[in-house]
DNA sequence: TGTAAACCTTATAGTAGCTATAAGGTCAAG
DNA sequence: CTTGACCTTATAGCTACTATAAGGTTTACA
């Protein structure tokens, strides 16, 4: 198995899992005669466990813990629990941050009287108020 | 007002507010005779604009458009309220994936036992199931 | 058999939006 | 007059890849 097969198996890119290699997130692959990266059936499971990790938000270094722990049979599942734990919280986080900025972004819309004219409600709030005195007047 | 000052008030690094000058997204500010750049009023409201704009989601690039309008006293507010629209569906689909990302990890952390075993339903859900006799029995 | 497409290889540069560092010059306080 | 807090530029680093260049290999098919 090359590694265009194992990455339409996997759904990662080659570009992604030959990055993946060189960061040593995976091990380095077989090859074959002719100097190709060669796959096996444990392969697919690590990469296919990799984007899953990559695809719910863990990152690189994150995935890195996580594949020690798949890799190590006498993991605790706790340790696990507890890595998924505080992705979730940062996750959570990471929600919150858009939210706000969704709320923001609402607020400013209704605001705005969206029409031909250049007075703007959404550029005053941006600006703050207090400097809606924006343009050539210059107060050192 | 020297860079240090401005940056407090603006709520920007000193970094930033170089980079942003770097990249063009602010005019090449005035130098004093020590070759210090030097700021007025009218640059406290560019910055805390671009700050603004920042904050609620919108890229660098974006903020170039945005400040064009604000720069441009025949701009439309219709033109704006648009590009604010279109950032609100952006964020809102940035949203819908982290919490895509949020309910895997829930039903993950459901899942796990959380325990001292090493038996893990999250390492078995992250590898696909049926990859769970992942170790050691490679089949080419 | 020739050749063109579809693979594979490495190395390097680019993306976004900064932050950090190095190696200096300037200014205000004690 | 020295210490520390500023300021300057240029350059490298960060995340997680993607894209490009410049090749070598394999497969299909006319
Ligand atoms: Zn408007
Ligand atoms: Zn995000
Ligand atoms: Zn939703
Ligand atoms: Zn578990």
């Amino acid at each position: 198995m090359n590694i265009g097969a194992i990455a339409r198996v996997s759904g990662l890119t080659t570009e992604a899992i030959r990055y993946y290699e060189g960061i040593g997130l995976l091990p380095a692959a077989k090859r074959g005669a002719n100097g190709y990266r060669v796959y096996s059936g444990v392969d697919i499971a690590r990469l296919i466990f990799l984007r899953q990790a990559r695809k719910v938000g863990f990152t690189i270094d994150q995935c890195r813990q996580l594949r020690n722990l798949y890799e190590n049979p006498r993991r605790k599942s706790a340790t696990v629990h507890a890595l998924v734990a505080n992705k979730l919280v940062e996750v959570e986080q990471h929600i919150h941050e858009l939210e706000n900025m969704r709320r923001v972004l609402s607020e400013l819309i209704s605001a705005c009287s969206n029409d031909e004219q250049a007075g703007c409600a959404i550029i005053d709030s941006l600006a703050g108020s207090a400097a809606s005195d924006h343009l050539g007047k210059a107060k050192t």
